[in-house]
DNA sequence: GTCTTGTCTTGATCTGTTCAAGAAAAGGTG
DNA sequence: CACCTTTTCTTGAACAGATCAAGACAAGAC
């Protein structure tokens, strides 16, 4: 994804264009699963100093403008990632928190539907797959 | 759930039976979904004073123990659930957060095999659905 | 260039959770 | 039953991530 791409999905989503924006979607197209904190100094390395205020606003901003999806495993702190409407999942690692993409082995909408919805109307299912990665396994 | 039976569960996962213990139990058992503060308000009305450090810890115990299974989807705080080993599931409503338990429509290991595991060894599946609850609906 | 609106900075605040040290209670043993 | 060891509970402080509030500032429309 160029600058420029990042640009226009702004645009298109009716966001300004402005640096720190720039600099987040850069950073979480670049290394998926960033926590805040990461986004903040990838943003900092990029730009000098910029508030985490700012950040927060803009992962705020871009998540409801659906450009970036915000996911928190259990224990874990809030993560980014820009891979959106795409329906994949994640394995998150018991031991060391590490998380990897994975696509649904049921096909594009696993799960979708649930045996009992007690009404409500559901238009997402979320997976996360629990284990141990290779690193953990080894020690 | 009788009184009695609580005391063998903890019996059973050589913990010690306390009456703080029994009462998170009791509270739990009787309405799922709990998050911290009920619990700890659920015991003291059952109680009098205990220390919410007390229900904290109690609540790890139990977690750690497999008798309690804590949930906590993405912008909620932590939340306990005495259904464990049956494999189940939760659908959240995006309004009001209120969690209601579905049976997964796959059967009983629903996606439990990922398309590309990245060599993670993989021991469980969580699914969320995400979705708008009746009364939030209608609002 | 000017104006309006949305965004960023600064700094305080909040909530859920955890840490630490000592007092108290559970339950096994003599 | 009394004692002792181990675990659990109380008290009080601390911590992290996230949010709130007010004003300075910049983006983009006209």
């Amino acid at each position: 994804m160029t600058h420029h791409g990042h640009e226009t999905m702004l645009r298109d989503a009716q966001l300004r264009v402005t640096k720190p924006r720039l600099a987040v979607m850069a950073a979480v197209a670049q290394r998926p699963h960033l926590d805040t904190d990461a986004v903040i100094k990838a943003v900092r390395d990029d730009l000098g100093m910029v508030s985490h205020q700012a950040v927060y606003d803009v992962l705020r901003a871009l998540t409801e403008a659906g450009l970036l999806r915000r996911i928190q495993p259990s224990g874990s702190v809030a993560r980014y990632e820009a891979r959106v409407g795409d329906n994949h999942h994640h394995v998150v690692c018991r031991g060391c928190g590490a998380i990897a993409d994975v696509d649904c082995a049921t096909g594009e909408a696993p799960c979708l539907t649930a045996s009992d919805d007690h009404g409500f109307s559901i238009d997402e299912a979320e997976v996360v797959y629990w284990g141990t990665c290779p690193s953990c396994a080894a020690s």
